[in-house]
RNA sequence: CGGGAAGUAGCGCAGGCCGGUAGCGCAUCUGGUUUGGGACCAGGGGGUCGCAGGUUCGAAUCCUGUCUUCCCGACCA
């Protein structure tokens, strides 16, 4: 069969790997984009609706905004716009025609050339915004808090599955206030939202900050984000919160009355996670011997694999205690399969539901039947132990717990010791170049000792925690005075 | 977008330099034996050699273009 590359080979390839034969996805013939496959797509449905409940528990709605953005609208955020300039798709004609030149092919029809082009969204802030003009009179308008789910592209240059493509899927929410208190207070709260999913859920520590001016979306007052680590000491932005200030409702002329009768411009933010959330799962907690999915999202959360021999009447019994199993399973709310296919052997299906990732595997042959017990396998540390039949659901629900628990412990763990401080510039590349990881380290606060960091490292300040403490120091570059440490780290 | 590599059966690859019947392993199908860590025997099926041009009596092979993917870099909130 095929192996895995391991993660000290290439970690590149073993990436590349786990999601293609842990059919997550697919390569496409379309350049840059990707083709989620049921099972990668399964885990997004997890996790989205997952989110989708968080959204609408702290007051969210859902809508849907269009996928082409008139060009006048795009620009009229100048930052915003400039921003995404380079990487918009563009349409430019909505019509084809016969190739008089070529029986069978098609030409763009010039004829049919728009008269104004369509930028395909990137993010959809212009188009939101132009909307909300319409919806906002009074600040009884106030807020609005709706989000969407939706594609987008920016056509990257360099991309990878999951991380990096094309076309890529997320949500993106846009919120309206009175004041700007009120949405700075929405800026953080889901950001909050963020972190509680992704450490609680996906089992990944993360590092709540904020962006520096260098790292901020662009029309931005302040990007919050959320940092994960990987397995490989790179960090991963997992998901960002802007508070955007005032500055689309200036662009789109978006005032509402307030109760003194004066007009004002309306606050805004947006917040946003993607498939990319998809990418650090695996690179946070999978092994040589493939995924190894967190049971809250895992699409599959045990499987029972029967163990036959040529005794007919052994199998029937296999077959009914599988059944019964199943059952009892699913209605504890488990996500349980019985991989009865006969085509394969067991050993095959070890280490095929290990590719996969599935929490918990359960081995059902004659043999555990005469003695009243099964063998399971927890993927987390490949322990196999008998259990007995009887209290088995409570087990197997406890075990999830466990499992669960446990990797987020392991990431925790592993973050810890690959998060250092760095006092002065030989620390700091050494610290780099033989460990990675997230360090900690002075900065004196300007756009350009960040750059010229960038340049010489290839480290950025990945953010300024939120909960940093005050402390006086000095730049580990320039010796410039510094008032607190920020992290740094080499980032996909 | 620059540098490197690759594209031949579902997957992994050989063949290519030196043009002449398209091959191997795995998978698949049929039959049988099996089943506690990727089973075994026997028989069978499957390929416009990424695509488009060109050279040639003849192209997987030589030439040109083009598309896609991977790695490195630049770029990328």
């Amino acid at each position: 069969m095929s192996t895995l590359t391991t993660r000290q080979q290439d970690y590149s390839q073993w990436y590349n790997d786990l999601i293609l034969k842990g059919g997550l996805a697919d390569y496409s013939s379309v350049r840059g984009c990707m083709v989620i496959k049921p099972y990668g797509f399964a885990l997004w449905e997890n996790m989205r609706d997952q989110l989708d409940r968080m959204f609408k528990e702290t007051g969210h709605q859902n809508a849907y905004f269009p996928l082409f953005v008139p060009k006048s609208l795009f620009e009229a955020e100048e930052k915003n716009a400039e921003g995404f300039a380079k990487e918009c798709a563009v349409v430019t004609h909505y019509r084809l025609k016969a190739d008089p030149s070529k029986k069978g092919k098609l030409i763009v029809d010039p004829a049919a050339k728009l008269e104004e082009e369509l930028v395909v969204r990137p993010t959809s802030e212009a188009i939101i915004w132009n909307t909300y003009k319409g919806w906002i009179q009074s600040y009884r308008d106030l807020p609005i808090l709706i989000n969407q789910w939706a594609n987008v592209v920016r056509w990257e240059m360099r991309t990878r599955l999951f991380l990096r493509t094309a076309e890529f899927l997320w949500q993106e929410g846009h919120t309206a206030h009175a004041t700007k208190e009120e949405a700075l207070a929405e800026t953080v709260k889901m950001l909050d939202v963020y972190a509680h999913f992704v450490e609680e859920f996906m089992a990944l520590p993360v590092v709540k900050g904020v962006k520096t001016a260098n790292e901020r979306f662009a029309g931005a007052e302040d990007t919050y984000c959320i940092e994960a680590l990987m397995q490989d000491g790179k960090a991963l932005q997992a998901g960002t919160s802007h508070f955007l200030g005032q500055n689309f409702a200036k662009a789109f002329d978006v005032k509402f009355a307030a109760k003194d009768n004066s007009m004002e411009y309306v606050w805004a933010t947006s917040w946003g996670v993607s498939t990319r959330l998809i990418g650090a799962l695996v690179m946070a907690h999978s092994d040589d011997q493939g995924l190894v999915l967190p049971p809250r999202i895992a699409p599959l959360q045990v499987v029972i694999v029967p163990i036959y021999n040529k005794d007919a009447i052994a199998r029937e019994k296999i077959d009914k205690k599988a059944a019964e199993l199943v059952q009892a399973l699913k209605e504890k709310g488990i996500r349980v399969q019985f991989d009865n296919d006969d085509s394969t052997r067991p050993g095959w299906k070890f280490a095929e539901h290990e590719l996969r990732g599935v929490p918990i595997r359960i081995a059902l042959g004659a043999r555990d039947l005469e003695n009243n017990q099964v063998e399971i396998a927890r993927r987390d540390t490949k322990e196999k132990s008998q259990h007995s039949l009887d209290g088995l659901l409570d087990h197997v629900s406890f075990l999830l717990t466990d499992i669960q628990q446990n990797l987020f412990n392991r990431a925790s763990q592993f973050r810890a010791e690959m998060t250092n401080e760095a006092n002065n510039w030989d620390e700091f590349v050494k610290l780099l170049d033989e460990k990675g990881g997230f360090i900690s380290a002075h900065w004196d606060g300007s756009p350009e000792t960040e750059e010229k960091i960038k340049e010489l490292t290839k480290a950025t300040i990945r953010c300024i925690p939120i909960d940093n403490k005050p402390e006086a120091g000095k730049c580990i570059l320039t010796g410039m005075p510094s008032s607190q440490r920020v992290l740094f780290a080499r980032a996909y």
